[in-house]
RNA sequence: UGGGGAUUAGUGUAACGGUAGCACAACUGAUUCUGGCUCAGUUAGUAAAGGUUCAAAUCCUUUAUCCCCAGCCA
């Protein structure tokens, strides 16, 4: 269905109509497939389908953000829905910068996502830039010999004077060096007899080109440091022009996609591969380039250097932060990997840059959470409320739903006493009008357990409540209407407050998340991200007060595949449990994220007021 | 200044010469033992100007605005 003939031309993105929610997405990508397969430009499988082969490059240099997920998804995904093949891919040709953690890290989060290169039908496999290295020297000799290439001891800083202008081409006197010298001296280069920076391996193109990619780029530099996959055996190493083409054609990539900003870049793919091929008998595979707009995402800053900069600083506590736009950050705070390929799959893939609002990542988490997420009651901010006639010392336990949306689930008991914590937010002295909550003389239901209405308060020297007199009524016993009166009017409440029983209450730490900027587009204003920080993007409630049945693992819960316990604070948001927990200790010591808050339609009223 | 791209409601994204649609946001209302979810509805768009055509978001011309490019980074 995924070239959609059954809707006019059909290779319009979003769901099919009479396809399940779930139905594949097309792209102008899946347009340049189809294409493809209609030539059979690389080939077709048995049944006529065209083959297709993706591949996500990394450079193992720092974590995975939520960006890279945005590539992720759409290779994995084309390669999944044309029944290819896709591969990981580390793109490690700058030893300096690249580390075993982050390969390891880099691998955990493709993963997780649900990009699986190891099994399952699209997987092509881990692939390493490093093993071509020889090939690579091979076809850059070969270049050499070809006249195509030579070697410039240029430095870099003479390089850089002598590039030019748009209008003035670059210089470099080694240009017109005889070939049989830059044979002996790339020889030389690779046996480490020149130190690093004495001369460089260099494409001979076009001086002049107003592409100043294409003004005799590197192909090699010579850099004497350990990689951390050959080791010593290089000291030379090649650049990304030269390097990525010959890697997606060793691996038989079909579709080379990376985005707007190596557009200008693809003339010298090009050339690379073509200068290869020339006069050779067997010409090598050459797979072709695409370009689409990267994620941006309003008050998130995604760029490896400043994510880095923040580990590093200590502006966050690491990579995996909840705070951060990692993709360790979204999993520690509570994200699902469902909800961010739903929001991969919602912003589309095309050639026009944007900014997608960060609420629609949140609601794709929402939208996905509410469906899967145990609830329970959770106090963040406790205020002692008693139930003057209730009985000292009797306990009731009521049925509380486990989740509305999935009847499945059943329902769990929940203890009540005479003495309960209510959030703070759900009771004003001075209520205005469109407040449903508790006031002094107004009645609410307890979620599952009664009704009860505000007889009077307690405040400290300071103002501040400290106590909360109410009485309840045994008709309203689980939560249900009472009775029609001797009028037959049936009495009714407006609001519905969650509540634990304060001698059952588990204490926990709970740390609420806020974004890590103040503005929409951070670092846009002073180029310096720090001016745009929010000082308030982590605020930690040391005593929240949970439920009981929050220390077993209840039945309801699903089987997370990540193994992240993740819950819906009933009228609260989105929690998961922190690895930071200590579950077996005595007491346990519980710390959750607030991955995502709920809808909150009241705030938006009482703002406007 | 040279080269390469982009431009459709507030934000994204379809429509590939033939009815400008969808999602999210916003706003109404209904429903509700979560001010959640769900449901119903409303608002709102082809950057501008010319041209070709029976017909233009789509083709042509000009203009405007935005993004990328002068690393021995990727």
């Amino acid at each position: 269905m995924r070239h959609g003939h059954s809707h006019g031309h059909g290779h319009g993105h979003g769901h099919v109509p009479g396809q399940p929610a779930d139905a594949p997405t097309t792209t102008f990508l899946d347009d340049i497939v189809s294409r493809d397969g209609e030539l059979k430009r690389w080939g077709t499988h048995a049944d006529g389908t065209a083959k297709v082969h993706t591949r996500f490059p990394p450079e193992p240099n720092g974590y995975l953000h939520i960006g890279h997920s945005k590539s992720i998804c759409l290779n994995y995904g084309l390669a999944l829905r044309n029944k290819g093949k896709f591969n990981l891919r580390f793109d490690d040709t700058n030893p300096a910068k690249e580390e075993q953690e982050y390969v390891d890290a880099i691998k955990r989060d493709v993963k997780w996502l649900g990009a699986d290169f190891e099994n399952g039908p699209a997987a092509g496999g881990v692939f390493w830039a490093s093993d071509y290295f020889e090939k690579m020297y091979d076809y850059a000799m070969d270049l050499v010999n070809k006249g195509l290439a030579y070697v410039c001891e240029l430095s870099g800083e003479e390089v850089s004077k002598r590039r030019g202008t748009p209008s003035v081409p670059a210089t470099s006197p080694f240009r017109d060096r005889p070939i049989a010298e830059s044979q002996r001296l790339f020889k030389e280069m690779r046996e480490g007899k020149h130190p690093t920076g004495a001369m460089t391996l260099r494409a001979k193109i076009d001086l002049a080109s107003p592409n100043f990619n294409l003004r005799d780029p590197v192909m090699y530099r010579i850099l004497h440091e350990e990689h951390h996959n050959t080791g010593k055996a290089w000291c030379i190493y090649p650049m990304y022009d030269w390097a990525h083409g010959i890697e997606d054609s060793l691996e038989g990539i079909t579709h080379s996609i990376c985005t707007l900003e190596f557009e200008n870049h693809r003339p010298l793919y090009d050339w690379f591969i073509n200068s290869i091929n020339q006069s050779r008998a067997e010409k090598i595979h050459h797979s072709q380039q695409i370009e689409f707009a990267k994620l941006q995402i309003t008050y998130i800053l995604l760029s490896k250097r400043n994510l880095l900069k923040m580990v590093q600083s200590g502006t966050v506590r690491g990579w995996d932060d909840p705070r951060m736009p990692t993709i360790c950050g979204f999993r520690r705070r509570g994200y699902t990997s469902e909800s961010i390929r739903a929001f991969c799959d919602d912003v589309g893939v095309t050639r026009t840059e944007s900014l997608i609002d960060i609420g629609r990542l949140e609601n794709a988490c929402r939208d996905h959470l509410n469906k899967v997420a145990p609830r329970r009651m959770a106090v963040l901010d406790p205020v002692k409320v008693v139930i003057e006639n209730y009985p000292e010392g009797q306990v009731e336990e009521f049925e509380a739903v486990n989740n509305p949306e999935d009847e499945s689930k059943g329902s769990r008991l929940v203890p009540f006493s005479r003495e309960i914590f209510i959030d703070r937010d759900d009771f004003m002295e001075n209520p205005p009008k469109k407040f449903f909550r508790l006031a002094p003389g107004t009645e609410v239901r307890l979620r599952a357990a009664y009704w009860i209405k505000c007889v009077g308060i307690e405040k400290d020297a300071n103002g501040n409540i400290t106590l909360i007199r109410c009485t309840y009524d045994a008709a309203t016993r689980g939560g249900e209407n009472p009775p029609p009166g001797p009028d037959g009017v049936q009495r009714k409440v407006k609001g519905t407050i969650h509540w634990v029983s304060a001698a059952h209450a588990v204490n926990a730490e709970v740390r609420l998340f806020d974004r890590l900027f103040k503005v929409e587009e951070p670092s846009k204003a002073t180029g310096n991200y720090v001016d745009d920080l929010n000082p308030d993007a982590l605020k930690v409630v040391a005593n929240a007060k949970i439920e009981p049945s929050i220390l077993q693992i209840g039945k309801d819960e699903p089987a997370w595949a990540d193994g992240i316990r993740r819950f819906q604070f009933e009228r609260t948001g989105y929690f998961a449990l922190d690895a930071d927990s200590k579950p077996d200790a005595k007491p346990a010591a519980l710390v959750f994220n607030r991955t995502v808050s709920l809808k909150d339609t009241w705030a938006k009223i009482a703002d406007k007021a």
